[in-house]
DNA sequence: AGAATTAGATACAAAACTGTAGCTAATGCT
DNA sequence: AGCATTAGCTACAGTTTTGTATCTAATTCT
């Protein structure tokens, strides 16, 4: 027979998969308003009426991709020790914010057609666990634990870190090394929860 | 005669002020992405052709908008009130950050396009002055007059105000209320450079 | 093995955008 | 008043993207 194709044919979820994962990288090449479906397919090497039997356009596919990420890793608090858990905290979301779907959040963020489309459903599986959570969890065990007084761990204390981290990522566009997560947790984190800069 | 056009012809500096508005307000309504000469033609209601008499490209424009954007307005420190002084450093950040222009920056920093366009010069431009100048003019001044120790202005502390009110407006859409502003400055700033929450 | 799904390959007409060209006429300058 | 400049208008061919339709054939299910 012909042999033509060599690979095997792809359906269901690994088709999909394939299609998430073309989408992201897409946007993270050509910005959100530039995603065609025939950019898309050509990435995942399927033709664009493939797409359209399931996504009426482009941005679709761009947030059922992020729908369907895996949830990113969450901070666990570990023996006691509050600086260090909070510098690790803040790599994890490091780590995130520079994976395609970390760009492709940002890439969203600011695009008035797909902020438009994003549903609560997902702005709530993107945000409420990835954009404010990864220094919280930490903060919140060691305030149960009676380290720091807990009614100083409000809504902006919470998101300090986070903050600052967007903030370098967006004026420097490189990634940020330990001892700038630690400056921030040093400077900024722990001040703010009332304990100096020398850490107990 | 015909008089079918009515209004006066527009040249010169008069019609690139009109084009560079229309840019700012085009970009804010489609994104970056989706930027085309016909689309900035049609808002600032001159051909097409007009624009390639000047500009290559519709990013083109943009980034010349931008550069001839008017400064933003510098905080002025005023009769030795650190904390209001901080939160109306804040306040011009918000004004400037929900302004077209504001809003522009922020779409050209997520865009793979324009952002790899965007030069040295303008970068300064937009940059040095207005992405984290707003609370360190202040702080600068009151560590100059002894307020707090001057070492403790680091270059993370200078970012705390801007990182927060970035997330804010990312995270929630809305414009951040006064209050919410001096939160900001009683929760992370004071506390960063010494002073707790009580303001002297 | 046979039936039902569903991916892959074309093809195509409609729309939008591009870049250029050529002409007309309003404006500013001397 | 006459000249040079430059905005406004129209046209057009080329490209990209869009949706849809149609057919073939690989995979899965019963």
């Amino acid at each position: 027979m012909g042999d033509h194709g060599a690979r095997s044919r792809r359906r269901g979820d690994e088709l999909i998969k394939a299609i998430h994962d073309a989408v992201l990288e897409e946007v993270v090449e050509v910005g959100v308003g530039r995603l065609t479906m025939d950019g898309i397919g050509r990435r995942a090497a399927t033709p664009r009426t493939t797409l359209y039997r399931r996504w009426s356009d482009p941005i679709e596919v761009l947030l059922d991709a992020l729908y369907h990420q895996h949830p990113v890793e969450e901070p666990t608090p570990g023996a006691g020790d509050l600086r260090g858990d909070l510098v690790k905290a803040l790599r994890l979301m490091v780590d995130w914010a520079l994976s395609p779907a970390g760009r492709a959040v940002a890439a969203i963020l600011t695009d008035p057609k797909s902020a438009a489309l994003m549903s609560e459903a997902l702005f709530e599986r993107v945000f409420a666990n990835r954009g404010g959570t990864f220094t919280r969890t930490v903060l919140q065990h060691y305030a149960d634990q009676g380290r720091f007084p807990a009614e100083l761990l409000t809504p902006v204390v919470a998101d300090i870190g986070e903050a600052l981290v967007t903030k370098r990522l967006i004026d420097t566009g490189a990634p940020p090394t330990d001892e700038d997560l630690a400056a921030i947790v040093d400077q900024a984190i722990l001040p703010a929860i009332g304990l100096g800069s020398r850490h107990p």
